[in-house]
DNA sequence: CGGCGATGCGTACACCGTACACAGCAGTGT
DNA sequence: ACACTGCTGTGTACGGTGTACGCATCGCCG
């Protein structure tokens, strides 16, 4: 529906997604009758390919190759390709790991989820960009890491808005600096570019012209001053400890 | 070159962008003979599309055609299809409000410039997508948003790394809580949902269906019992004030 | 006034998502 | 034993995309 129509419909108020979801699908263990597809198979063959080549590679032509079937094969397991995604962002939360630790605080909590989260991004850069597209992302696994970073908060003695409210301030953090973080490693794989001098060295030309215009006086001092500015763990770090300190203190937990 | 070709080379360590930017080839104000297409009209007539029908609404034909011009006319302009993205954001970037009032500390600045973004963000919701691609932004008037907010911390004895690490947290959050909250918008906007009880209605058997898997308790309770879910704005500066105590709190300014 | 460079036009290509009609096979009821 | 039924994978076709490339045209400058 997203190509391929004039004038989209659009849904009136009340269809909007699919009847059923992929996991209710999934859920009735089906007849299952000789068949050389599997929806595991499918995405997981879909996150190699993204892995491999980003996520504007995947398409159905090429899946459907790699899986040696019809393209038009695909769609028996999938409504569309909204729901591949689905199955994708899925099958890489599956890396998540729940560790449940003794004596943790709210605050370790949230922070290995922070990280565990990160670590997933870095394996499987695409996790960013397609969590950002699908704003209502209720997946199995994902929703069990919801689960997770929001019962992180529970116990506390705060209401539940403001659980929801702090947990949704470190997840907007960590969305934010990891589409940071990451688009600038895809970048730099897109071009191979080993380290940060080669995209200072392809930027170049532009920078020095517009910081020659001497308007941006403090990003030039940047630009030329700056050391630890690969250091992208430490940045992670840094800005997800100054929104726990500042949930700290308003909460007084 | 995205599209179109078998084997995309990719582009060598060194060649990446285009040689000179749309901003540089802008700057030489051109021989200019009788041109019916500007920069300026071009871009205008993107964002106005982009404004209407969201952003992948903007394809070349459909540009050319609100412009009554062939679809080719608009590459004598721009180099290809990421550089009308540049084109478009830095004009959707010409309404941030550069105020300076008198005694305005590095917070108020900062407070400022983020719910400056949230503006421009609700009106052109395909901003934030757009910013999030596109990595490296270094269009002129998005360059002056970096610079006053990397300037506000400026002049407070703390070293380029720690300004920028802290520059970075905030519009790490920033940048994460508009992803959320404009793709929510858009998506009630797409499916012509009035409210969230719309959306929980179009969305109510996945859920129920997930949650009675009985696996999400907290989440569950959230889903039932949180009031202030669509108060977006309370939540866009709750999470904003976390970050600046932590940031005040960590680097004691 | 001739030339020339900038501007816009038109065609063509490779690729995309997917609607739709069809073939083949597995298991079941009779 | 056999027809039936329903699921699985196939093939073709359509409307859409970005853009490479060659050609016509128009306005300024020498």
């Amino acid at each position: 529906m997203t190509q391929g129509n004039a004038q989209p419909p659009e849904g009136q108020p009340g269809d909007a997604p699919a009847a059923v979801s992929v996991w209710q699908r999934l859920d009735r263990p089906a007849k299952a009758q000789r068949a050389t597809l599997t929806h595991a198979s499918i995405a997981a063959a879909a996150v190699d390919i993204a892995d491999k080549d980003g996520l504007d590679s995947v398409s159905m032509r090429k899946l459907s190759g790699h899986l040696g079937v019809t393209t038009m094969a695909l769609y028996r397991y999938v409504v569309g390709k909204e729901e591949l995604f689905e199955l994708m962002l899925d099958a890489a939360y599956a890396e998540y790991d729940h560790p449940v630790l003794p004596g943790e605080t709210w605050r370790d909590v949230l922070t290995v989820h922070a990280h565990q989260l990160r670590a997933i991004a870095l394996r499987h850069p695409w996790t960013v960009e397609l969590a950002a597209r699908r704003v209502v992302n209720i997946t199995p696994r994902v929703m069990a890491t919801v689960e997770r970073s929001l019962g992180a908060l529970d116990g506390l003695g705060l209401d539940i808005d403001t659980m929801a409210a702090a947990q949704h301030s470190v997840m907007a953090y960590v969305r934010g600096a990891l589409t940071d973080e990451i688009g600038h490693a895809e970048l730099m794989k897109s071009q191979q570019w080993a380290d940060e001098d080669d995209l200072r060295n392809a930027y170049g030309p532009h920078m020095t012209w517009l910081l020659g215009t001497g308007r941006y006086p403090v990003y030039h001092r940047y630009g030329m001053g700056a050391v630890r500015k690969d250091d992208k763990a430490w940045r992670f770090a840094f800005g997800l400890d100054c929104v726990l300190d500042g949930i700290a203190a308003r909460l007084g937990i």
